[in-house]
DNA sequence: TGTCAATAGTTGATATGTCAAGTATTGGTA
DNA sequence: TACCAATACTTGACATATCAACTATTGACA
């Protein structure tokens, strides 16, 4: 009887390998989606909300002239529809900025503020030591392997 | 440049080897997760709704004695507060039946219906077929690896 | 130049998720 | 046997997610 069936206290196997890399997969993203939540809520903001400001600041860095709204959606680690509300929130606490763009006036411009520069810099360090406390049960080669194989699964969808 | 690096449009290679495989992880679960939810929800359930219903269908094949609330939650792919709302909407829809334990009487216990026997076993197919494909980048001697990987991630974290 | 589909986003309605505080019941202990 | 902490939920209040319908603006084409 595998690892996973007695963590889910089954007591009838999995239908296929594929089923058991599914519910796996799920499981383990779920746990790992936690460690990352618990450091980041206790600042005030959700994960989906962290991940919008790493977006925005990782394109500060090389260009000022902002990022669209929808060009943030597409970056999500996780699909996202709604990221309008997202940004209105991080908006009313300030650690986001938006303006029309001037060139399409459709399109709505997005910056990171310096207070949320200072937010990420100040959690910086922990997300790092969480990533690893997260990824310690596998070693380096390891690593490079799990990245490798869910590449593969994820090639064939697009 | 890797290939996640381009996925999310990046130009700045991750921190580290568990921070690329972090958000591979998450991002590649969203995948699955959003494979299986197009699945499920045409029928008016939820994903998690439907994990409820195969660990009470899971349940119901070895003993009839019902499953209490909390010991489902305990058995959810992903962690869940809110059990009891979920089955709430369960029973509304006539898929699940709730009884007060005699034994217990703090316990309230749980079982599939017909309805929601009938529901699942329609959807069977397609799951088997969804799972597949979701894998379908892997071969089999990789799934193998993938699952043992995972294995090895959530262990040291209990 | 006027029309019109396509793009970019917003908004409203509703469902769902989440946390803290509350109720009922039990089992242990003085 | 009376008390009290622990268990097993439930409920209320609020935040967030999701979908569809809507508005504003653009670019292409007749």
């Amino acid at each position: 009887m595998g690892r996973l069936q007695r963590e889910l206290r089954q007591n009838r196997p999995f239908q296929s390998t594929a089923h058991e890399a599914v519910v796996g997969l799920i499981r383990t993203a779920d746990l790992v989606r936690r460690h990352m939540t618990a450091l980041v809520e206790p600042h005030g903001i959700t994960l989906q909300q962290f991940n919008v400001l790493r977006i925005l600041r990782g394109a500060d860095t090389e260009a000022r002239d902002g990022v669209p709204t929808l060009e943030i959606a597409d970056r999500m680690i996780e699909q996202t529809p709604g990221v309008t509300r997202l940004l209105d929130r991080l908006e009313a606490k300030e650690l986001v900025r938006r303006q029309r763009c001037p060139k399409d006036r459709r399109q709505h411009l997005c910056w990171i503020t310096p207070k949320g520069l200072a937010l990420l810099q100040k959690l910086d360090e922990a997300t790092l030591r969480s990533h690893e406390d997260s990824m310690k049960g596998l070693k380096t080669k390891d690593r490079a392997t799990f990245i490798r194989l869910m590449e593969a699964i994820r090639a064939p969808h697009q």
